[in-house]
DNA sequence: AGGATCGTTCAATCAAAAATGAACAATCGC
DNA sequence: GCGATTGTTCATTTTTGATTGAACGATCCT
């Protein structure tokens, strides 16, 4: 006697081919971003559904712990990646992937290259602070045109990202 | 006795406090890229040193060991964020960092940007077979829209090079 | 040629990050 | 209120990726 059985023509768990290839691919552009895989494979998977997944559902078709479904979530869910869906007569939450582009790269410069950015800012600050404590003036003359760049490279940086925002929004 | 004494002005090991500052920041920077911090601790030396330095110089200065610094160095000049400078009569290898940031947007985008987008394209290609493998109509139809979409994305993903390039070249 | 110097490679080690899962907290339905 | 269901948190485990350092090969110098 067979404990478990496939429920139907959808399967319950494991990914069809066309899932898996959606998922690996996301799990690749994630990393490139510089987060967990399992971000991606969530991501991925609700990319290619047409109906919104609960966590469970995530969880059993991924094969992950409910530790990570919940904080992949989260995840998304700060970059504005996956919105909650209303399935009616379902206690559950429900999440959809949210596909528009301009939306997704904000969320990701919003939470992931600002940050950096603007500590990077302060650190130029505190850089040329510790240039004019050097003594020998040559030294501090050079020192100082090399942090010199580097502010005009993070200006540049900055300059980027509206620039990104208008080529990939719409 | 002393077994060993610190031999000028220049400090031999360690960095001041300028040094680590720059360092620091660098590290920071190419993790952000997804590269090992060593390779940053490299080129932000090599970028606040007046004068180039050897490897042995950077395994001393950082602390690291030679292995860390050759495949620094390796991917530094891979990159071409690192140039071999002339140093007459010395025998060993000297570098320094190249403050050009064109080419260093240029060298980053050849060597981690592109062969990413390059398989991304080819991947997309083969989604496109597992959309068309799909038997249910509505199906294979939110499938194929789901695919374009990516392919779309990844299209203004290429956009946005030449753009970068051009936004920090100069 | 032969010893010395220098740089690279790669198997082993170590450290950082991600994933797990059990315990807990919140919410629901009755 | 109470049990059942659902989601989160976080200490532990696992995995991944970086770093080390010894061995090796190449190059230089006399």
């Amino acid at each position: 006697m067979p404990e478990l059985e496939e429920s139907g023509s959808v399967p319950v768990a494991g990914l069809s081919d066309l899932e898996r290839q959606i998922v690996d691919f996301f799990v690749d552009g994630v990393r490139v971003l510089g987060m967990p895989g399992s971000v991606g494979e969530i991501y991925g998977l609700l990319f290619i559904s047409r109906d919104p997944l609960s966590l469970d559902d995530l969880v059993q078709r991924l094969g992950i712990s409910k530790g990570s479904a919940s904080q992949g979530l989260r995840t998304l869910r700060g970059l504005g990646a996956v919105k909650e869906a209303e399935v009616p007569g379902m206690r559950r939450a429900h999440f959809e992937a949210a596909v528009d582009l301009k939306r997704l790269a904000g969320g990701f410069i919003r939470e992931q290259v600002r940050p950096h950015l603007e500590s990077g800012q302060l650190k130029v600050g505190r850089l040329f602070e510790a240039v004019a404590a050097e003594e020998d003036r040559e030294s501090r003359e050079f020192y100082d045109e090399r942090v010199a760049k580097l502010e005009g490279w993070m200006k540049r940086a900055r300059m980027m990202l509206p620039l990104m925002q208008k080529v990939l929004g719409q």
